[in-house]
DNA sequence: CTGTTAGCGCTTTCAA
DNA sequence: TTGAAAGCGCTAACAG
């Protein structure tokens, strides 16, 4: 117990005591066994983390606030990747709760009911990423994916645009690109317009990707359009297209997207996009783990940036 | 025990027992205590990787490659991030090994020493990523940087190019691209050359960053010369620099420089630049975790792109 | 300030 | 095929 209490500081231990014990550990090289140790404690300082993807930079800059928050406090991240599926999501959950970790962190708004309903019996402190538009199972921040669909329509719509195409990816398990297509859709609707063209795809989104589906959302000549893209990637696939083709933008072709990555800075000329606070909502998600946060649902605003595509 | 076995699938147990206690723990919403169980145990399932930040594409492209071949088996990923601070890095392993993992993954092979030393006393699985120029604390996979300094040099030679910059960031925590750097100049001393310019910054690497050093590097007219960069990023704001203000490339400077990341296919050049290959690495390092790979070091080759910069 | 006792929930081993 | 006993290394609670 003395050796305990030295090694964890914790209640009092002569002076003299402290030092033997510290150096004998040093010695031989002791490594507290955390096994044992958060078993008697009933509890863990582990956080798990489940996100869609690693090759996704808008999770890895998302966990890289969260992880930027939580490195200062004691607790520990284990990150788990769904590969954008509820029921591996599911598992991954059912896996780590078999740690008792201190909380549980997910992407997004849309689970299998089991993962709820498991997190929500075991009492779990659960915050989901991402997305504000739905019920949070316990905690929530992020941006109305909605909202920022909608200000884009706008946007566009302000601009005189009045032929609309969609090109995007994945839409089958990508719920945020999802909720956006269908909000963009609703706003042009409320002005008496609608999407002429779509081009989808399956595939995981990147610039080649978007180069082909806006080669194909083209080819019978419907210029003037706006083109709305699931993200950045794809949008910069199309801006190289057209360039390539001589396109006129934005008067031929307008191109607007969602995320505000970083990389388009390289692109040759600014694309009109809309910022997601990826990093904040990191920030914020480590500081509800840290307890510094009550409210239920944390709504970030996110930017409308409009550059020279548009 | 009974129930232990069932939950288990380990040992025999009559087909109606194993109904009911399968029945009743889906009824209790049973989750396994793994503290319990693996301190019983005496081993995890869990591997402990380190790498030096998230926020750059560089390290979750190889995290990605390792996740997507440890998934399918029963481990578990934890990871941390060390900051670029080997003194970190050093309390993460000692955190991590507490917890008694299956394994560990470093990146890079400069450590601080009580590093190596726990790890080799504790005989802990190690595997270290990306670097293969030293010797390993237990297994490491990578590519030749220096070889891949070399490489580039060596094109660059033979392209006819006699001057030389070299544009860098963060060499004081960038191990990997320091000896970029070294071998890049030893490769030019051996033929009798030398760089004449450079422009380093102890920033992490962006474009903007990249874009500044490289004005600041051409400002009293040095061409024609080649300006070796410490990677993409940085090479990419050059190159924007470089249009921006008419300069004529390659024949006035050439850029050159190292990892291959997808988003100069974004850029209005293909740049040359050396390809790492990271998810590869990964995916070895995730073989090696499985026990699938006996050999110290796995060296794998990468691969010269030139593109249209030199 | 130091020590004793009991127990965390599971698994390994041995016995029936 | 099932069960009983013991123990993993640590900490909370209590006693001295």
């Amino acid at each position: 117990m003395t050796v305990s209490r030295v090694l964890r500081d914790k209640g009092y231990v002569s002076k003299n005591v402290t030092e033997k014990v510290l150096k004998a550990a040093e010695e031989i090289g002791y490594v507290r066994n955390n096994l044992a140790g958060s078993f008697a404690e009933q509890s863990t300082n582990l956080i798990g983390v489940v996100i869609p993807s690693l090759s996704n930079s808008v999770f890895t800059e998302v966990l890289s606030g969260f992880e930027d928050v939580i490195h200062e406090s004691s607790l520990q991240i284990a990150i788990s990747v769904s590969h954008y599926d509820q029921q591996r999501e599911f598992n991954l959950v059912k896996d780590m709760l078999a740690w008792r970790p201190a909380g549980i962190v997910l992407t997004g708004m849309e689970h299998d009911e089991r993962t709820r309903n498991l997190l929500k019996q075991n009492n779990v402190n659960t915050i989901e990423l991402i997305d504000v538009d739905g019920q949070p199972i316990s905690k929530c921040v992020g941006l109305s994916h909605r909202s920022a669909a909608e200000a884009m329509a706008s946007h566009l719509i302000e601009n005189g645009h009045t032929r609309f195409g969609y090109v995007g990816s994945a839409l089958q398990v990508d719920e945020r690109a999802k909720k956006r297509k269908i909000a963009f859709e609703q706003k042009l609707a409320d002005n008496g317009l609608k999407i002429e063209r779509t081009a989808l795809s399956p595939e995981p989104s990147s610039m080649l990707l978007g180069r082909q589906l806006t080669a194909e959302i083209l080819q019978d000549n419907c210029q003037p359009i706006a083109l709305y893209y699931s993200n950045d990637d794809m949008a910069a696939g199309g801006l190289l297209h057209c360039t390539s083709q001589g396109i006129s933008i934005p008067k031929d072709v307008a191109i607007a997207s969602f995320n505000g990555l970083e990389f388009l800075d390289a692109m040759p000329m600014r694309i009109t996009t809309f910022k997601s606070p990826r990093y904040e909502i990191g920030q914020i998600a480590g500081r509800y783990m840290l307890g510094e946060i009550d409210d239920r649902i944390t709504q970030l605003s996110g930017e409308l940036l409009i550059g020279d595509t548009t």
